[in-house]
DNA sequence: ATCTCAATTGATATAAAGTATCAATTGAGG
DNA sequence: CCTCAATTGATACTTTATATCAATTGAGAT
């Protein structure tokens, strides 16, 4: 289940989406990435291959997949949202407020948390995120 | 050590930040505000209160306190970061993908993974975020 | 209490990011 | 093929964020 290209058509698919040329490329992009990419980015990426694709059709695709759960929006210290894949369903990050450095890690014990949170709100969990913030090896030398 | 604003208070001086009037005047405002405010919705709230305040002033204040880690901007649905208070450096949310409704939640069981990741990458963390996407009980009817 | 100067402020201008609209196009089913 | 709702992309606009800089202020030194 490797195919992320795969997993992402079918859900939008499923969900009655059509799978137009436009969204096609706007993934393929996307996927390649590896995520981390800000909507206008994204844009520019998707016109290296595509120089006709419209930038309202990159940002209302980045907000279906962002309310299937496939992707979500992020701060990462500028302006504009940073979309990461939440392949799995998780995605996992140290922050530095230094430098705003992101580090990825992928241990995650939060199976257990989420199955007691969903019952008690009656939630149904599509994934999570979890984002620790601090200070890197770097920057505590600098702020020493 | 429930006096939120003597802890930002101090956390500023101790980092060699003046407290300054606007600074002050907005940090109240921010915490009575509870968090989950916009730059801009803080800006109004301050101008109630104190109506020279400058919008550049408010901004410089929140980025300061996210550097600090007392405060973190996350996603909302809307274009603007809101901006949640890290008390005693966590903050758990349920997020419906349906209708961008946010649930809260105390539990945390994330000391034990931090400090295992912590060590690995050398970082010293000061807080955290958790995010659980899904959809809440009333998205659920309606999509079914 | 007054002085001093770097830190801070806020007005202004600008850039970046996100949203609304709508006529033209397209794709999936009949 | 046809049909028609879904989708697209150009355009215009609003909101959010950032850059600049002269004027002001706060905290320590005198
Ligand atoms: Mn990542
Ligand atoms: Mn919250
Ligand atoms: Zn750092
Ligand atoms: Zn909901």
């Amino acid at each position: 289940m490797d195919d992320q290209l795969g997993v992402f058509s079918n859900r939008l698919q499923q969900h009655g989406y059509r799978l137009t040329t436009a969204r096609r490329v706007i993934l393929e992009a996307l996927l390649a990435s590896g995520g981390h990419i800000t909507a206008d980015g994204l844009v520019e990426v998707v016109r290296q291959q595509s120089p006709g694709i419209g930038r309202m059709t990159v940002y209302r695709t980045l907000e279906i997949l962002s309310e299937l759960g496939l992707i979500r929006p992020v701060y990462q210290g500028t302006g504009a949202a940073h979309y990461i894949l939440m392949e799995n369903g998780h995605h996992h990050h140290l922050v530095c407020s230094g430098c705003d450095r992101v580090i990825e890690f992928d241990e995650c014990v939060l199976e257990e948390m989420g199955r007691l949170i969903s019952g008690r709100f009656d939630f149904q969990i599509q994934g999570h995120v979890v984002e620790f913030f601090g200070l890197c090896a770097d920057c505590r030398r600098v702020s020493a």
